[in-house]
RNA sequence: GGAGGAAUGGCAGAGUGGUUGAAUGCACCGGUCUUGAAAACCGACGUACCGCAAGGUACCGGGGGUUCGAAUCCCUCUUCCUCCGCCA
């Protein structure tokens, strides 16, 4: 959620860069404002009535003491008629500020200076292109969806009969590979300085609103009506929310989190030839990596997270580019975005596989997250990004590694997986 | 699931209707002393909102109520602890 203050103290920067996620936010914008003014009056025209009672009850409490009961009556009389007016007053602030809260709950993150503008992904600027060519397969090379059954990677038809469509069963070396993944993803975060959590995977409503996913994205999560919970769509969402509300000294900062969980996403309406196999599924398997930051460091963090997981693309010897995202493809609460893609060589086309992200105080200033300074407090910037996701990398592996031998892996995952390769089954 | 108990500042822990935003201890910060450190002593020491400021308001797990006045009384919810039951 946007500050107020930004809001009012840099209207022409933030209408600027609104403006680089196609919006035109100058109504909302006054609207903010003006909700803000009404709320300040209000807030100060309550204080003040606030402020007489609290002086008149002090005096009736002497009064009665010195046993003058007639003119701490008087005095409970006017108080009486103060409290007329403080109970509509309350409610008047009460709604001025719920108003407010919707309002700002409608703006988007200000995209960064440096964030092109655009409409789509066409727009995103390449920020490191993929060095050299582009491996090719040849004839024969065939999608990781039917080089998975060749090899019992997984099985989607076993998904649709316990689940339904979107949900694969990994079979065999299938799921050792996604263990041994997992595990070499959190060993590598664990020793770039990220402290490992297993964070639960239903969480509150709370939770859910103060990283964003609420209101923006409710459609995206599956929802527990019962206990009123939702699935996470990524670990981003509870490891985030553990320093809710804490207010932390500078010396603890930054702080490096790591964790591993399944994801679950509904991904409404989305078919067809680009979301077969392990493109798009509705629960798959990811690492996080999040930091929270102070801000004059967050773009330095920004750029370090995008060095380490670039790192694993490397030693998992997959071809890959790194994109910063335009503002009409950029995440509604992300100041900056980049996305990692791999090459699939069977399918001839990227695939993405990380998005590394700058909430800048988006989200702290949702989850009260703030820091102490010389100056007072200030909220922290938070960050995120995958390293890795699971379903993109399996499935470039299978298909740009594939050869008359098996399939064969690169070394940083032979210890992993016990083997330098995947055999065919049957 | 049943029965009890508890929730106060960074921590510990007082406080059962009136100048208590909250005693005291510890921690932390500044200072005195010391060659230095420790000890001792002195001082400062919550957060948010309104206000140029002076100052004001709110907050003692959350919400509601009683009262001129609530950390303190009542209702309700949540969480934690103990015991019993059930269970991976």
């Amino acid at each position: 959620m946007l500050l107020v203050s930004t809001l009012r103290d840099e209207r022409q920067r933030v209408l600027a860069g609104l403006n680089k996620r196609n919006l035109d936010a100058a109504e909302s914008v006054d609207r903010v404002v003006a909700l803000d003014d009404r709320r300040k009056e209000l807030q100060s025209r309550l204080d003040n009535l606030l402020a007489e009672r609290n002086s008149l009850s002090k005096s009736i409490g002497e009064l009665f003491k010195s046993g003058r009961k007639d003119e701490a009556n008087e005095k409970r009389q006017r108080v009486n008629e103060i409290k007329e007016q403080t109970g509509p007053l309350e409610e008047e602030l009460e709604q001025a500020v719920s108003q407010l809260e919707e309002e700002l709950l409608q703006l988007p993150n200000v995209p960064h200076e440096r964030v092109p503008a655009g409409r789509s992904a066409e727009d995103n600027e390449v920020y490191r292109a993929h060095e050299g060519e582009l491996p090719t397969l040849g004839e024969g090379a065939h999608p990781h969806w039917e080089l998975a059954t060749t090899y019992g990677i997984f099985d989607l038809e076993l998904g649709v009969r316990t689940t339904g469509s979107g949900f694969p069963v990994f079979t065999g070396q299938g799921a050792r590979l996604q263990r041994a993944l997992v595990n070499y993803f959190l060993d590598r975060n664990s020793s770039a300085g990220y402290t490992e959590y297993a964070p639960p995977l239903l969480v509150n409503e709370d939770t859910a609103r103060a990283t964003g996913q609420l209101p923006d994205k409710e459609g995206q999560m599956y929802y527990v009506s019962a206990d009123d919970l939702y699935l996470i769509p990524t670990a981003e969402v509870p490891l985030t929310n553990l320093y809710r509300g804490e207010l932390l000294d500078a010396d603890q900062l930054p702080i490096r989190l790591t964790g591993y969980t399944p994801c679950f996403r509904r991904e409404a309406g989305s078919y067809g030839a680009h979301v077969r196999g392990l493109n798009r599924v509705h629960q798959f398997d990811k690492v996080e990596i999040v930091q929270l930051a102070r801000p004059e460091e967050s773009y330095t963090k920004l750029d370090e997270m995008v060095e380490h997981v670039a790192g694993l693309l490397k030693e998992l010897q997959l071809p890959f580019r790194i994109l910063r995202l335009c503002g009409g493809d950029m995440g509604f609460t992300s100041a900056m975005t980049y996305d990692f893609e791999v090459w699939s060589a069977a399918q001839e086309r990227w695939l993405e596989v990380s998005s590394v992200s700058n909430f800048e105080t988006y989200q702290s200033n949702r989850l009260k997250l703030r820091y102490r300074t010389e100056r007072g407090t200030e909220l922290l910037h938070t960050l995120n990004g995958s390293a890795l996701a699971l379903p993109r990398i399996i499935a470039a592996l299978l298909e740009n590694n594939q050869s008359a031998d098996g399939i064969l892996l690169p070394e940083v995952l032979h210890g992993y997986f016990g083997k330098d390769r995947l055999t065919p089954v049957g």
